[in-house]
DNA sequence: CTGAAAGCGCTTACAG
DNA sequence: CTGAAAGCGCTTACAG
């Protein structure tokens, strides 16, 4: 264990102040050519890095910045994080990440803890509990830049990384449509959060001007929008006897419950159901029959999600101002052999 | 925007000294009751919270851990991921993530970054295409505590948390042939990583020990072990002519990849050929047949490397010595429908 | 072109 | 029980 390395070594052993060694290998223009080579290779021949933590006090910066998800095991998330650990490698910032567990509780904490750290900015996506935001305002307070994707609120004046979750769901379901499908059951998520609000209001749109009917007993909620929910269900919607020939499922996880569900009693995808999941995840082209499904541009929305988040820094830094931007990506139809 | 709260305002404030307020919230025994009610109270009201940066600088600890996995979007690192996220921030730590996308190069510079960045501790998991590990050495000779987990190297000397590879295939493998298969094929990875060797010869052992053949051409290399390298294999194995009756795939991507194959040249799983995967990610319970498997513990595997982390940066900063430790986590057959 | 000095906000050994 | 002082390692406005 050596000891470490400082502007302070540098300068000694140079025999030339703390001040100039700093400058030199900043590389301000009011330092001699000289000067400046010959501390850049004293530093580089003591593996000179400079400490983080002098430098963070002095520059108030981090150049970390945190990430708030629901959960770290799911594939739209991880894909999220991909997207935003890439784009923040390449502009010389870390990524400090967080889980809520869908949990508000949770949430609160995590925002406080990256508050305290310090981190120079913060992305969040927010829990499906989550109804007050009192918290993530509080981020706007303190001047922290602030991105929120995927699971948003309207409620607090940020820049935000969307899909259109309505239109998304209402091509989904006109696809079914289009290929045929009559009656069309649509496996919803729980009744708070606004991407599980905004598919079922596609779907109901969908149904309306096509000029079905809308008939509220094909609707199932899915609490989890997982596979054991889609299978649950399935298993109802069997049970309760409802004659249907398609089905728009939140998920592809609760698709592929369903799907598997209408295996055991015999029933054809597509011939007798046709088979809508929503997220794209890789899942969806393993299974049998391949999931049709909705893309959801994750990787995309993290990259997008960074570089707001990053003007936003920039700006504050220069002490500009900065406006909130929305952006919404594009989402394409997947089809596969679930759907006719 | 309102200034910030620190220990010299509460101070003024108060008419005390820095030093006494600093000590009053930490609760030292030197101080006066009713200085430290007073303290606290204001310290409250402010809703004061230290200077992360200059406690860091002072205290030279960042409380912040560093992690490097292959790939974020990985059921089986995602769930690392998890159990590491959990379990630090019980312990007060945050943790920032890199990914090194398989690549030597760019894992030895995620290596330099989180060194820079001064993390008290990292814990990795090597990428595929690392052979040399002195920046893996780099990091104990700068004394930073080091945990590796899953992909790990014999040439490093520090903590980690493994499963027995060899043992899960052996015993993978012996479950197709307790099953009736006496041909088994083996779908393995790349040559380089010590897991895809690891599990090639679990799989020789356990053929050769039960008066079985092990037949060189019934191996095949799957370089990325994802669904397509599976698909690509399956379909040299039937061009090749190969008439098996069991098949072990290195992960259960490859493994659903085989499958679908199969089921395209009605071939039946498990009447025909039964297929172990390994891993028991999501995905091995959503295809059809479900897929029989190796369950690899990652949630337990995160937990248990920063647990061993956590106990070796104790021990730096308490001065004590800490000797590496090895911990293999237990792995187990979980049958399903691709099995006998 | 160079450097002395102040300061970022905290912690802690030491004196009283 | 309280506080003055040094110091963590850097940056930068200022003087020369």
């Amino acid at each position: 264990m050596m000891k470490e390395v400082t502007l302070k070594q540098i300068a000694e052993n140079l025999g030339i102040s703390i001040t100039t060694v700093s400058k030199a290998l900043k590389d301000y223009k009011d330092v001699s050519k000289a000067t400046k080579a010959a501390v850049k290779a004293e530093a580089k021949r003591l593996n000179f890095t400079p400490n983080a933590f002098a430098v963070n006090l002095r520059t108030k910066e981090s150049k970390t910045v945190g990430l708030i998800i629901p959960e770290v095991v799911h594939h739209f998330f991880s894909s999220v994080i991909n997207g935003i650990i890439d784009k923040a490698e390449k502009n010389g910032y870390l990524v400090i990440i967080l889980q809520s567990n869908e949990s508000y509780e949770l949430e609160k904490k995590q925002i406080d803890l990256l508050i305290s750290k310090r981190v120079d900015g913060i992305m969040i996506s927010m829990a499906n509990t989550t109804v007050e935001v009192d918290h993530l305002n509080h981020i706007r307070d303190l001047n922290i830049p602030l991105v929120m994707f995927d699971k948003i609120s309207k409620l607090v004046p940020c820049s935000k990384v969307v899909i259109n979750d309505r239109a998304a769901a209402y091509s989904a379901t006109k696809h079914l449509i289009d290929s045929g499908c009559r009656r069309i059951a649509h496996f919803r998520g729980a009744l708070l959060p606004q991407n599980s609000i905004d598919r079922f209001l596609g779907y109901k749109k969908a149904i309306e001007d096509h000029g079905l009917v809308f008939d509220p007993e094909l609707i199932y909620i899915c609490e989890n929008v997982d596979y054991d929910d889609g299978r649950s269900a399935a298993q109802k919607l069997i049970k309760d006897g409802h004659k249907i020939d398609g089905l728009f499922a939140i998920t592809d996880m609760a698709a592929a419950g369903a799907i598997n569900v209408f295996k055991e009693h015999n029933i054809a995808v597509p011939q007798e159901i046709s088979v809508m999941g929503f997220s794209n995840w890789f899942l969806s082209q393993a299974i049998t029959p391949a999931l049709s499904t909705v893309d959801q541009p994750g990787y995309e929305m993290g990259k997008k999600s960074f570089k707001l988040l990053h003007k936003e820094m920039r700006a504050k830094r220069e002490d500009r101002e900065f406006l909130p931007v929305t952006k919404v990506l594009e989402t394409k139809i997947i089809k596969r052999q679930s759907t006719n």
